[in-house]
DNA sequence: CTAGGGTTAG
């Protein structure tokens, strides 16, 4: 007996991939050898070996067998916590249903590394499921199991849940509330999440904190992430790599660049995150130019760009026109294999259409593997901007036909695509379509389009009824296009009125008189022009500014 | 043996 098991032992020792392993086994087997002996070296093995999740009936036939003669759940809670720490945490919920049909009873060690799953998952219904196993067998009292409910419910979007829970918790720790406020942030309910931290009365550690500065990013609330800023040094947190490009990020959402910089200079390494924040922060902020430079900084550093910065990079070539840039990054990405996911894809197929190759566009979009509705914005986007209104729509009818959902981007495109090519009928059923069909209510720049539509088309009554039907007060963009359609008809009355209607507005943005300015460039209606020149003494507009809108 | 943390696209 102890000779056959220090020899399994030694053979189990020496067993270094999945084949030997399931040789070893089968001796195991055949040779009738008690597992309780190997036990423990024995389901070690298993887990290291089968943990990658491609042979998961195996793996569980295993344990199942194992299971009855240890009476622990030890071995199995780790394969399962394998399995959810894993790329594929789905398999950890299968190999539980699998486990549990062969006689596993589940404790109180399983549930939190099975909600795991179902958060990493956002499988709302498994949660619900799993909560009411949790409740059947008697493990909601354990903190582990509450807490792991709370940061599913609140992932899955179901905050009133996670509340609930969390109200009823007579011990909440640092944990408990850090996985509300992690889960309300990951469902992007961002204010809610800051209240629940303000809330807060236990102390908070680095993870909650990130969290919150993740919120606070996102709600733009610049005071509020100035004050966790504070509240890392007051507690001697140190400034590492996740808090670092945490509170930068956080200042580059609040547009307050100068602070994202200060804080990246004070990091004592920064990776590629800390990078990636800055170029995107200033790709956002609208300085393309600079996030360049910044990208040249970081290659001259030596860290590598991810498939992540090169997407911003691209982005702020879009915006500058810089379509050598873009190809030099299009080089880039096929030279260092770096995978080509939706995302990267999408930067491509909008900077190769901003830059004016929509053939280019057109071509990266056909190679792409993974395609999600903002791939097919982007494209449609291009398409109709560069005026291919019939290519734009065709390309929205193929992505009906894979099934994908538009969303009031989409539309955009297509009410676009619709107005420069003067299709007013395909135009107007879109409209419908957009409101009836997919329940989208249109926003402003909608109603512009339809409004810029009909009023090329000379349906200058139609336009004042859908301006009339608006929920909100229309703006410039949309009085100037009935404006100018109005002077090409010589409808003066009509002018006067918008006349009036954009006094009423509230803009102190000086496009509006730019824009008016352009309408009346070149002809004699000094009346007008002198309405005007009224109007923007009265806002207190001075000048126009030296740019034009075009 | 079990729970919570950062970046990107229209």
């Amino acid at each position: 007996m102890n000779k056959g098991r220090s020899f399994v032992n030694l053979l189990l020792h020496e067993c270094n991939c999945l084949r030997s392993f399931k040789q070893i086994h089968a001796q195991l087997i055949t040779y009738n050898i008690i597992f309780g002996d190997n036990q423990h070296l024995l389901s070690k093995k298993a887990i290291h070996f089968l943990k990658d999740s491609s042979d998961i009936e195996y793996a569980c036939n295993f344990f199942s067998r194992i299971y009855p003669s240890t009476n622990s759940s030890f071995p199995i809670n780790s394969l399962l916590a394998s399995y959810a720490d894993s790329k594929t945490p789905q398999t950890a919920i299968l190999a539980y249903k699998f486990l549990v049909r062969d006689g596993f009873s589940p404790d109180m060690y399983t549930f939190p590394v099975i909600l795991k799953s179902c958060c990493k998952l956002l499988r709302i219904r498994e949660s619900k499921q799993f909560h009411g196993v949790v409740i059947k067998l008697g493990f909601l009292f354990d903190l582990y199991v509450q807490n792991g409910l709370i940061h599913s419910y609140s992932c899955c979007g179901e905050s009133d849940d996670a509340r609930l829970l969390f109200d009823e918790m007579t011990v909440k720790d640092v944990v408990s509330w850090t996985s509300l406020i992690s889960g309300l942030v990951r469902a992007a309910s961002f204010e809610q999440a800051l209240v629940v931290y303000s809330n807060m009365d236990v102390e908070p550690n680095v993870g909650t904190l990130v969290s919150a500065l993740v919120a606070c990013g996102r709600t733009q609330s610049h005071g509020m992430g100035k004050g966790i800023h504070g509240s890392i040094f007051k507690r001697g947190f140190d400034l590492g790599l996740v808090t670092g490009n945490a509170l930068i990020d956080m200042y580059v959402k609040c547009m307050c660049l100068d602070e994202a910089k200060k804080v990246f200079s004070e990091l004592p390494e920064r990776d590629n995150i800390s990078w990636t924040c800055i170029i995107s922060g200033l790709v956002q902020c609208k300085h393309p130019k600079e996030a360049l430079d910044v990208f040249h900084a970081m290659q001259l550093s030596g860290v590598e760009p991810d498939k992540v910065t090169l997407s911003s990079v691209l982005s702020a070539c879009a915006s500058l026109g810089a379509m050598d840039y873009g190809r030099w990054i299009h080089l880039y990405i096929d030279q260092h294999k770096i995978e080509w996911d939706a995302h990267i894809g999408t930067s491509m197929v909008d900077m190769y259409a901003k830059c004016g190759s929509i053939e280019m566009a057109l071509c990266v979009f056909r190679q792409m593997h993974h395609r999600n509705i903002f791939s097919w914005n982007a494209m449609l986007g291009g398409l109709a901007m560069h005026g291919h209104g019939a290519e734009a729509l065709d390309h929205f009818g193929q992505m009906l036909k894979f099934g994908i959902r538009p969303n009031e981007v989409t539309f955009l495109a297509v009410l676009t695509a619709c107005c420069h090519n003067g299709l007013v009928d395909e135009g107007r059923r879109q409209f419908h379509h957009m409101v009836h069909i997919y329940n989208i209510s249109p926003k402003i720049e909608h109603y512009g389009c339809m409004v810029d539509l009909l009023c090329r088309s000379g349906l200058l009554d139609e336009a004042q009824k859908i301006i009339k039907s608006m929920p909100m007060p229309p703006d410039v963009l949309i009085w100037g296009a009935l404006l100018s359609a109005c002077k090409a008809h010589g409808d003066v009355e009509t002018s006067r009125n918008i006349l009036s209607h954009l006094f009423e507005l509230k803009s102190d943005d000086s496009g509006v008189y730019v824009l008016l300015s352009n309408i009346f460039a070149g002809s004699d209606r000094w009346e007008d022009a002198e309405m005007i020149r009224r109007l923007m003494k009265e806002k207190g507009i001075k000048k126009f500014p030296g740019s034009s809108v075009i």
